[in-house]
DNA sequence: GTCTCGATGTATCGGCCCGATACATCGGCG
DNA sequence: CGCCGATGTATCGGGCCGATACATCGAGAC
């Protein structure tokens, strides 16, 4: 999941690994907490190691004509800035569009989400279907509880799974949405007030180099 | 966390592994995944080693007749019931008691609120503040990427930053209302439709041996 | 009668990820 | 000039998960 989260955002731009989590967090912050060092660091290894990114040539250290580098101070252990490889770009395609069964939880959700706009449409509309399956398995779960064993259970317990189940409920209505807005071409967002252009996301960024 | 969980079950009534998972499903269930086998059964063992359960000496065991047990078949590995121990029910308590900063966290709050029936009042307005004090901060920073960043960002990504941010705000509305129906020494609930009487919970069943 | 199948039941292993911690640099402010 | 908070890289122990293996049991298929 990391794996696919730091190639997402390293396709973006090339970046050090602080600034990399910062953009994480924001990506997807909204779903699941940001990842932390302890498992950034090891990952960014990982993954130069089977050569899905590289290390170094950033654009700001290719703007310092050759001779004038920063003072090196003593040891210096600079910024390490990684950018992704042609390999990379293209397992990252791979991983947006195969759709295992950890791609329905919260946390795969979230990720493959985050990079919705450069997923294939057909992938989106599994993914989000998937997901749609997952959540109505567990709001089900939470009703046959509300419905048959509530009498055993004490009213905090009860209050828990109510707001759980209201979560739930929100959740798939919030995908039917989502899906019916694939399913019709559209992009998501709220419903367009005046203007009928569909709000550009960002046109998509291709390549930026 | 796990720990907490399994003393809360056991602490109804003993149970054996499988049955102590289904336990747990239904109770932490609404915020959480249930815990897996993987962490269940080395946490038993830890929880067994340092005292705070014990084995076997369940109901059933007991009421059957001495001589007459089951039939051993080949080599059977039978299922192992266990038991809460006196020191258990007391680090029980104490680990309700304190609210430590994962307390508040997704988690923790979920297995901590589990267990609000057992859990005093001051303790329990205590968690449900700090707990809202997470939420918010956690909305607060949604908020901002929306508002400051929101035309870097593409459709998606806003979109569920708008979700995110939506449960957000819910929750704490949720815990506000919890928070009120504390100071005012009420059981939660929903509004009582037309009576006043506050629908007793369970009658908080302290012991039940 | 027996055979298969799904539920019950115990258990381990590799791996992902987190929280705490350590250490170093840098800019600004008193 | 010294301190402090932000920036920045890195590791370590531990918690938890998913997959897997293995064994028993009741019930329905044939």
């Amino acid at each position: 999941m990391l794996d696919l989260a730091i190639l997402g955002i390293l396709h973006e731009s090339p970046m050090h690994g602080y600034e990399l989590r910062k953009q994480l967090a924001v990506k997807v912050g909204a779903l699941r907490a940001a990842f932390s060092y302890g498992s950034l660091y090891p990952t960014l290894r990982k993954l130069q190691a089977i050569g899905w990114i590289s290390e170094g040539d950033a654009d700001d250290e290719a703007a310092a004509p050759a001779g004038a580098e920063v003072p090196p101070m003593t040891s210096r252990r600079g910024r390490v800035v990684y950018k992704i490889t042609a390999e990379g770009k293209e397992r990252f395609q791979e991983l947006l569009a195969q759709a295992g069964p950890e791609t329905f939880e919260d946390q795969g959700f979230g990720v493959h989400f985050a990079f919705f706009a450069r997923t294939d449409p057909a992938t989106r509309l599994r993914i989000l279907e998937g997901r749609r399956r997952k959540v109505e398995e567990r709001r089900e779960g939470l009703r046959d509880v509300l419905n048959r064993a509530a009498e055993r259970l004490d009213a905090y317990t009860l209050e828990l799974q109510r707001h759980g189940l209201d979560a739930a409920e929100r959740e798939v209505r919030w995908l039917e949405e989502l899906i019916a807005s694939e399913r019709s071409g559209r992009t998501p967002g709220p419903a367009p007030a005046g203007g009928t252009e569909g709000m550009k996301p960002h046109s998509d960024t291709p390549e930026r180099t």
